[in-house]
This record gives structure tokens, sequence and C-alpha cells, in this order.
DNA sequence: CCTGTTTAAATATCCTACAATTATAATAAA
DNA sequence: TTTATTATAATTGTAGGATATTTAAACAGG
């Protein structure tokens, strides 16, 4: 059967080609490579479609152009170039248990920095969630998840590590955003996970890190099973995700 | 003590401004965006500024251009700018040792998965690349860094998880960004890394992953120490990494 | 030795023009 | 009315020139 064609712009084409060259080695790490002007005349193009090659690889830190100098490989182009090629070939969308995956790595390792770095002020703040979780389990589930929701954020926090904070309230962001495209996903049993939050909590509190995390990863893979199980083919991979 | 002033360009701005715009959702996945004439009068700039900026976006997959219609988000815009856009603006000068943290986290658990799930067919990658570590033995330095970058791109790979592919990417890209800033960095002992590097192959070699997330871990460790030595007040810190 | 000036080269930005592509609408033919 | 066909306008792609900024290096004057 016949494919449509790829077409490609001129400064695409000049982008993979100036990626080939420094693969060669036809320029070194912190090499001042050719003028703009050189380029267009070897590539016989005008300067706008080189300039709009060199500029993506400036802004993916592989060149590096100063103004009255030139421009110049950076001293880690090659690593960039190799990641971005095997990203290229292993590429596949990030599926959403793919990021829950991910998710549950991050936040069962905050539980696990959580009970060996957070000052015991800090715990407090764990105990006071405890207490919140015992008032809810007679109200409503909204009131519920927003305990739980507190009890997620307060472990990551108490990782004492400011980008995992980041990471993740991105990422369940994004988990929120594709889970409201299938709004028939099962329900899952709130006091169950209660139960989880606070043998999790106890963990913590008691200064057992191991413990604490094997218990948050317990917690979180149940999601992933749900995920596992309106997705098919990927269930026999959870329960392999053992800490 | 007066650091040097950062500089941005034009395009570099709007590039800044069109992933804000993303993020802040402004347009959506798929949804046609202003054309370039429309964003060059409302950036009051010229189109050729805002070209280059588009067309960083269009290599990265995160925008997609078509003449005769005009430039569209691409329908995983955000998930690609979540991964790497992440780290850009908050955290760039934030803490290395926080994000080399949580990427020895990412790359100890994707040896895990590696050992775990990589194919037969997979694992021949990586018997090629023990290979490659005893060729470059005799080699330069740079021969035996390009080797060793490959070795744990690869590993990240056959995780089987590419949301990790990504993150680990971008995370790396902003470490070694971060790195080239100290470039005073005390090097590292390489015969050293390539043993690690054997060591975490053989593992996942011989299925089993417990073992190669444990070697691949203390082998990362060995850089949060670095980094660690350089910045006081955690070192204390880095021992108590274990998984 | 230090300081300011000049000069040339390079990137940064802007502008205009035209080509290629495409959707849309108007028009003509059946 | 329905169906081709044909303009038309909008949009990106490419080209080439012009000017502004930045920089290193050479030079001159103190």
């Amino acid at each position: 059967m016949l494919r449509p064609v790829m077409r490609k712009t001129l400064s695409q084409t000049i982008l993979c080609e100036i990626i080939t060259a420094i693969k060669n080695g036809l320029w070194q790490p912190g090499e001042r490579m050719p003028s703009e002007k050189e380029l267009a005349n070897s590539f016989s193009v005008s300067r706008n479609s080189v300039r709009e090659a060199i500029k993506t690889l400036n802004n993916m830190n592989i060149l590096e152009s100063r103004p009255g100098q030139g421009t110049f490989l950076s001293k880690d182009a090659i690593r960039y170039i190799l990641s971005s090629e095997l990203i290229e070939d292993g590429y596949r969308d990030a599926s959403l248990f793919e990021i829950t995956e991910i998710r549950a790595l991050l936040e069962a390792q905050s539980a696990y920095w959580a009970a060996d770095r957070a000052t015991d002020e800090e715990l407090e703040e764990l105990k006071q969630i405890l207490l919140l979780g015992q008032k809810s389990k007679n109200g409503t589930i909204q009131e519920q998840d927003r305990v739980h929701y507190l009890f997620h954020d307060t472990i990551v926090k108490l990782a004492n590590n400011s980008f995992v904070v980041r990471l993740l309230s991105s990422i369940q962001a994004e988990i929120a955003a594709q889970r409201s495209k299938f709004d028939d996903m099962s329900p899952i049993d709130v006091s169950e996970l209660i139960q989880d939050q606070e043998e999790i909590i106890n963990f913590i509190l008691q200064r057992k890190p191991e413990k604490a995390r094997e218990a948050m990863n317990k917690h979180l893979n149940k999601g992933l099973l749900l995920i596992a199980s309106n997705v098919s083919g990927i269930s026999s991979r959870v329960e392999k995700n053992k800490l």
C-alpha cells in the first residue's frame, strides 16, 4: 500500500545535516563551526533556513551562538544528541499506566524520605491528618477525598525534596486530566484507602522508612491495577511492581 | 559576588511566552493557534523571530505547522512540556542535589525494570555495550564517556516506560547544564565507573532486578556525594540513600 | 602599563517579496 | 439541484537584503 510520503522543510533537512555532521565528529565539542553565511552558501539555501535549524539546536543546548564570535558546539553536545536519538527510536505515547507507575515510584520513595528526614515538628502535621481521617470517616466522600489528597501532598512535602514536590504536582494534574477522559472509571473503596492512609502515617511516625515505602507502594498499586484492568495486556506487569 | 547576567534573545523570550501560554491552556491540544503574522503583531516583533521560536517547538513535536492552514498544538503537547519544561523556570538553579537525587531514584528503578521486562533481543543491546566498554578501556576519556552515556540511556530505554525516558532525558539535560556552570567539578575516576557499568549490566543479563537496582543506586550515589562535597550541609543525607 | 578608538566579523533582528500549499467560496456545467 | 472547476484569500516556506548589537583584535595615546 502507498503511504503518505514524509515531507521535510529545508530547515529540517539542514537540522539533520548538522546533527549528522556533529555525530561524525566534523566539529569537536567547544569548537567553532562555520558562520551562518558560510553554512548558507555550503547548503545553497538562505541564511534564514540555516538560522531556524541553528536556533533549534541552540534551544536544545547542543549549539551556543555568540554575537560577534560565531556558533560553537557545547561541551556536552554529543550527550544530548545521543539521548535525543534514543527518544526518537523508542518513542511511544506515554500512557496513563506509565505515568501512574512513575507516580507510585516517586511517592513511595517520598514516604521513605519522610520517615527518614522529617523533623518531629513536621510529623505533627501528619498526626493532624490522622485525626482528620478519623473524623471524616462519618463524613461525605468529598470530605474523605480532600483529606486523602492532603495526606498525599503532606508526605511528599515532608520528603524534603522540593523538586519531587513540583514533579508530582504536575504528574498528578496530568493523571487527573487523563482520567477525566474515561469518566466511567470504577470507583475505589474509600474506606480501604483510609485504612492504608493510617497504616502509612503510623509507619512514618514510628520512623520506619522501609515499611512506609512498602505500604505506600502497595497503596498506589491499587490505582495501577484499576488502570490495567481498563487497558488490556499490561495487567501482568502490575503484580511485579514490588519495591 | 557579581555573576554574569542572563541574556535572552527575542526568539528565546517568545519561546518561553508560547510555552507558558500552552501550559496555561490558552490553546487546546489539536487546536489551531494564531498565525505567525498575528503572533508577530501581538508580540511586536518580526515574523522571523516568531518563526525561530515556532520552528523549535516544531522540531520538539509540540507544534505542527502546515502550509496553507496554520500552526496547531500537537495532541501530546502538554505531556511533552510537562516532562521538559517542568524543570525550566522554577528549578533552573534550585538544587542540583535534589534533582540528582530524583534521577538516581528513577534510574535505579529503570535498572530494575530492565532486568525484569526487557526481551532477550533487547538484552543483546546491553551485551554490545559491554563489548564497547571493554574496547574503550584503552581509548580516550571522550570515548569512555560516550559509552557510559549510552549505557545509562539504554537501560532507561529497556525499562519499557516511555514516560521515564522523557523525564530522565530532560533531567539529565538539566543536570548537565548546571554542572557546566561549575566547570571545576572534580573529575570522577572513569575506570571505576566502567567497573560499575559492567556489574550492573551483568545483573540485568542475569535477570536479577533487585541486584541491578541496588548496584545502579550505589553507582549514582557517587555522583551525589560529589555534589554534596561541593555544597555544605547535605552530605549527611547521602549515606542514607539506600533502596 | 593602562585606556580609549577603530575596524572587521559575526550574530540578532527586521523588512519585503515571492513561492507553495490549502481551505473556502464563487462560478460554471451537467 | 448537484457536481466540477476555478478564483481567491490566508498561511507557511524560502529568499535576499538591510540595519543593529556584540565581540575580539589591532591600534594609538596617555
